[in-house]
This record gives C-alpha cells, structure tokens and sequence, in this order.
DNA sequence: CTACATGCAAAGCATTTGCATAGCC
DNA sequence: GGCTATGCAAATGCTTTGCATGTAG
C-alpha cells in the first residue's frame, strides 16, 4: 500500500496536480479501502476526519482530477452513488443486490476488442463487465 | 415488430399492468427505436407527438414498471441520462465515447458465471458488458 | 366501481459550478 | 507571487414522489 501511495503521489506530480492535505486524506482513505470501492460520500466522512472542515465538492473535485489523469478509475453503477478504486485495469465486478458490496473477480477476462472492431467499425478504448447478483454473506442470509 | 409488440402487450396484462394510450405510445417509441436505446427524454420528446399532453413523470412511471416486470431493460451509464432497450438477454453493449450511440454486438460471450460462484460465493443474476469507444463514424470524424 | 395510471408541481439526490479566499510550489 | 485548490452555497440535471383527478378493466 505505501508503495501504491508512492506511485500515485508520483502521478500527482507529473499531472501538475498540487498536493494538498484534503488530497492526501482522501488518496489515504481510497486506498485503505480498496476492497470496498466506496462512493464519495464514505470517502468524505472519513477523510472530514483527517482534515477538520473538507468540503463534499473538494472530494468530488478531488476524485474527478485523479480519475482524469487515470489515477484512480471511477465506476457508476445504476441507483447507487459513484464509487472509485486503485485498479485502473479493466476486470470484473461484483455488484451485490442485497448490500451493495463491490467485490472484483480476479480473472482477466479474454476481451475480443479486435474482433469487436472488425466487425463492427467500432474501436473499444474501455470496458466494463459487471455481474450483478447475491454475495456469500446474502446469500446466506436468505436461506 | 408487430410480433415484439404483441409480446409485449401479452407481458403487460400478465403483469397486471392497464394498458392505456400514453403507454402504447411509450411502447412503439421503444420498437421504433430499438438500435438507438433511447433515452427517457427522447421517448418523451416522441411519445408527445402520438399523445398530447403527456407528462415525463408518466414516462418514467411507465419505463419503471416495464422495467420491473422484465418486458424492458434499462442501462445506466456514465454521465449521461438512463437509456432503455427492448432486448432483455444480457448482450455487449458499445459505447460510443464520441457521440452517446450504442450498438449492440450481437455475439453472446460465453459467461462463467458458474466458476463465478464457485470461486467466489458470488451468484450472478444479470450481468452488463459495455464497451466504451468510438465508432466507425467518429472515427473517421477524426482522421 | 375501484384500483391503478396520469399530470402537475415540488422534492430528492448526486454532482457540478461560481466566486472569493487560502495555500502549495 | 502566481495559479491552483478549497469551502460555501447555489445551481444543475435526471429521476422520483405526493396528491388530486381521470380512466381502464
């Protein structure tokens, strides 16, 4: 994680991006809680704790620099708020329809984008690929 | 169409749902476009024509209870406005980066959801793959 | 006739923006 | 010191909701 820290202080820097301590709060908070992908307004709750008096739209002005330089990657997910993680590589998501929960499915999958291009004039740049379904823990609360 | 159409309709009184002027329009606006997934506005913009006086609360009143009841799809993607489908197996969608159009691409991938729940605890129950790119006419827009 | 659908206006929510001030480089 | 980041509040855009009225079944 300090080494994520790193590379990401380093692309701050070659973006032009200054470095602030509401910046560095919400890079802590994003990466403390890869696993959750969470959505701005978690972000803002726990970074208002690091730095007395963030404001929501420096949060959100701060999420929308890092995830035009690529640095961190934004997801939008129907009837949910946003939510942001490290990964910038294209993978599989997990959206839970019981509690939310983001979970990403290790394996890359094989993406035919040559073959989308060929037979469709069309050039892919980005993918998403998202299941929506039950996670372990709801689906256990089900039985 | 005529037959997607009486699909349709069937699906509609098997759900319960009264059939009425404002939601036929809605429901052709929909069959007549079905390579554009239109948006609520544009099916609004469209629906008005057939039926005067027609509110946009009724459209989306309308696209949410079609949706619920599986006859349609509704998408949701980033920054611009939900669009809906009649297709409702789960397919690729291509997004068009420079103009908002999306096509379909008609191969159905072979989905794993089985190995899915297997190694994660995770069961999928709808899934999403989009594609954002360009298309063919904006990328020869470029050139 | 009764329950659901409609239209209108207002509310809701996540996100963005304008502007004056503050602070990094 | 200059230029970007910040905080606040207000605005935005899409979508939903409350309520009285209309209408399909």
């Amino acid at each position: 994680m300090e080494e994520r820290k790193a590379t990401i202080l380093r692309k701050l820097k070659e973006g032009g991006l200054k470095l602030t301590s509401q910046r560095l709060a919400i890079i802590e908070v994003l990466l403390e809680n890869t696993l959750l992908h969470p959505g701005a307004s978690y972000i803002y709750q726990k970074a208002k704790k690091k730095v007395k008096g963030l404001s929501l739209s420096t949060v959100y002005y701060t999420l929308n620099e890092l995830s035009t330089q690529g640095i961190i990657k934004m997801l939008e997910f129907d009837k949910m708020e946003n939510r942001y993680e490290g990964n910038t590589f294209n993978h599989l998501n997990l959206v839970c329809m019981g509690c939310g929960s983001i979970q990403d499915f290790p394996k890359t999958l094989p993406i035919p984008s040559k073959q989308v291009e060929k037979k469709m004039g069309f050039r892919p740049y980005e993918m998403r690929f998202e299941y929506y379904g039950y996670c372990k823990k709801c689906l256990q609360r089900k039985k």
